[in-house]
DNA sequence: GGGTACATGTAATCAGTTACATGATTTA
DNA sequence: TAAATCATGTAACTGATTACATGTACCC
């Protein structure tokens, strides 16, 4: 297989379901997507209906379509395309990690608005963050309560759990970030510039 | 001020860049995006090509272009785009974090892989979070030091230490989360499927 | 004075997003 | 059987990414 031009996370992410669970709609797709990495990467589901085609036309899936009823368009990836999955995960992603946080946008911005922009922002996130934290750790807990009666999972299974675990760890990591912003902010009249670093020894 | 069409946070950071350190040329504003958030929010310089004649259409910002030598295109902000910032700094962003790591949808996918997959993606990640994380806390005590002779800085440095902040805190968790990976896998022979949670108590 | 890195910009493409639209199923 | 929700898809738009292209300054 010569380098089919560069495909994209999406490409995989499509190519790698397919993979997995085998021929699928996009309806199914973006299930899937939805409980998982979609949590915290969004694939639109518009996005799951144009993707397909386009692994298509490179002939790393085809497509077979219902003549009655809802017409479903049903993909099932080629051996060209699992090879294709299997040579990018040997591939290292050297592409960093993109952390797109509006609301750290707006902190870096905090300093254009008024007095008590800053704290707004801060208990806005901070409020957004805690909940968000509080979902993921509510759904691994039931996760870990269905183990717990049916024994081992599947190493599939497991494997999704790590997309959430690191959700998990990101949004704790990002709480942690909010309360320190809280704190520096705490209304002693001090403005987060205003104070030195490491205040108390550590 | 009647809600201008959604403006994208690239119009924000194009605003805001704008309303703090006034007229500004493209390239002056992708210098100071590459010093900060763009260490973990990609923005390519055409990006900051292209959204001021956007701003400009909509009223928020105002062009001159020098006539001779290199012709720059300076932009400036206007009033009207000034309150627009202040507008959304006060407007919660309910839009959660975008957490795009190709790291970790190999990872979700390194069942399709042979056995050794998950290892090498893990070994491939570790390394190359632990140098981001290097890098930003090298970045940090540098800031620390100059700091320590000059005294306290500005409050706007301060603003804009904190989003390096968060990608540190973010790196540090995604260092943890790779580390917990690998302990997993590590070559005892057993899948991560195959383990039982807490293992031991923690 | 030639090379290298910085500075500056545009054009074409394509992916991602929003919006629209409708068919099927379930539930009250 | 009406309402609500789930399922399924397309079209239009526009923002993002890639690629190209050239000018200017600095370094050896």
């Amino acid at each position: 297989m010569l380098s089919t031009p560069r495909l994209s996370p999406t490409s995989y992410l499509v190519l790698g379901l397919l993979a997995r669970d085998g021929p699928s709609t996009p309806y199914a797709l973006k299930r899937q997507v939805a409980a998982t990495l979609g949590h915290f990467w969004s694939f639109p589901h518009a996005l799951l209906y144009a993707e397909p085609p386009r692994l298509v036309k490179l002939g790393l899936a085809t497509e077979t379509q219902e003549l009655q009823g809802r017409r479903r368009r049903t993909f099932t990836i080629t051996p060209a395309g699992v090879s294709a999955v299997q040579q990018w995960l040997l591939r290292p992603s050297h592409d960093s990690t993109e952390l797109r946080d509006p609301g750290l946008l707006q902190l870096y911005f905090a300093d254009l608005g008024s007095a008590e922009t800053p704290r707004i922002i801060i208990r806005e996130q901070l409020a957004i963050h805690r909940a968000k934290l509080k979902e993921y750790e509510e759904r691994a807990s039931s996760q870990r309560s269905v183990r717990g009666t049916a024994g081992a999972v599947g190493q599939l299974e497991e494997w999704h759990g790590h997309s959430l675990r690191m959700g998990t760890l990101y949004e704790r990591a990002a709480v942690a970030f909010w309360e320190e912003m809280a704190s520096e902010t705490a209304d002693d009249g001090a403005a987060p510039g205003d104070r030195r670093d490491e205040p108390l020894i550590a």
